[in-house]
DNA sequence: GAATATTTTTAGGTAAACCTAAATTTTATT
DNA sequence: AATAAAATTTAGGTTTACCTAAAAATATTC
């Protein structure tokens, strides 16, 4: 069965939504494909008929079986293609998600298979997501969002949200990247900002900003 | 600028036709696109406003300065990721053409320029026909088909078209690739087969249809 | 050079994927 | 429970890229 770009675009934002709000609404599947809630109403109906997803109108809706077996084969195109930008042309964390956006909808299973090979089957993305695989299996790595982690405790960063700006420039001033073990030794509620402390530095404070995006390892 | 998916591929076209019969008519571009008369005169003038064809209704038509590097652009592209394909995920070079069709469309130049250096500049793609490079410069080597070669002069297999069906299994049955040293030693006018020689190997006799999407170095 | 054949364009449609504005349904608030 | 607010759908458009059938222009043939 053939799927457009479009649909698997959205195909795909329905997954990360339901993965991290549990349900999906057509507004916010809107706000996330930067689309106007009418748009979506039309393709959830055209996804409905191609049993992606399970829709009665003014509700709710969610990926059938189908509907997330395809979500997870897009999702792991876009991921092997960011761990191929990266590790193979030298680009940075940061610049790939959308070039992987486009490369994501190149059809060939036949490519993804070999990738895969080609890259070593990496189970984590440049961002730390995990890469799902060929059978859609993720490596299941709890991600705690590093404002929430235990006071004093070492920690190792597993994971960085890229959110539009330039967070990355940020981040690197601080040499925090993937791997990087810190512990969070105060939080200030005024700001919500944190003192960390990493191995050979003197401690440094860090906004929430930049916080909400960072995930680790406990 | 930004060109369509369809954009791209009619001025590729354009420019293939161009190169090998001089001139460019809708009928021959609506044969090569596999879409119609009718769809073809309508995105000539699309491709008139944006200036990259010359262009007058009835009349053939041509590629601008513009047209040229772009459809450059587009060839670079293709003849890369077939180059990849082939020498890093070790597709074969008759599997690669309907991929690299999908992904010569991926828009972002870093990508290409970092494909290009990773791939170590390549200035020719698998099928033995040159890779422009950023300035959209070609290496020139003249192909000659191997039909119209002189006799007993020995020559190098440069180039191999694919012609939809499966020639490829009949080339590595005779083990002819990009790099075969052979000669022709007779031209069968009845069928316009031809008998060759290569090395260390009895001489063969290969049909008309084959020896005519071979070419050579003379 | 007139008649015929071929090529190309125009006219009029369709499907996908978007949009705005208006109507409808659901949810929240008094 | 009635009303107000928010979410969602429907109605009616647009643009891109296709299509078929008919008309117009160009080329070929007698
Ligand atoms: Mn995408
Ligand atoms: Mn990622
Ligand atoms: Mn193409
Ligand atoms: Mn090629």
């Amino acid at each position: 069965m053939y799927f457009s770009e479009s649909e698997e675009n959205y195909i795909k934002e329905i997954y990360h939504i339901q993965a991290v709000q549990g349900t999906v609404s057509t507004n916010a599947l809107a706000g996330a494909l930067g689309a106007r809630a009418a748009s979506v109403t039309e393709m959830l109906k055209k996804l409905q008929k191609k049993k992606l997803i399970n829709y009665k109108p003014y509700k709710n809706f969610s990926l059938t079986e189908l509907g997330n077996r395809i979500a997870l084969e897009v999702v792991r195109k876009h991921r092997l293609w960011e761990y191929f930008l990266v590790h193979k042309l030298g680009f940075s964390w940061h610049e790939v998600h959308d070039i992987a956006e486009e490369m994501e909808h190149v059809s060939s299973r036949e490519l993804i298979q070999r990738l895969d090979h080609y890259l070593g089957s990496p189970a984590f993305d440049p961002h730390g997501d995990p890469i799902p695989d060929k059978n859609g299996k993720l490596k299941a790595v709890k991600q705690n969002r590093l404002t929430d982690v235990p006071l004093r405790k070492w920690v190792i960063v597993n994971a960085l949200k890229e959110q539009g700006g330039n967070m990355h420039q940020l981040l690197k001033h601080y040499d925090i990247h993937i791997g990087t073990r810190l512990k969070v030794n105060k939080r200030f509620d005024f700001d919500s900002s944190l003192e960390i402390k990493m191995d050979k530095l003197p401690p440094a404070i860090i906004s929430g900003e930049v916080a909400k995006n960072i995930y680790c390892t406990i």
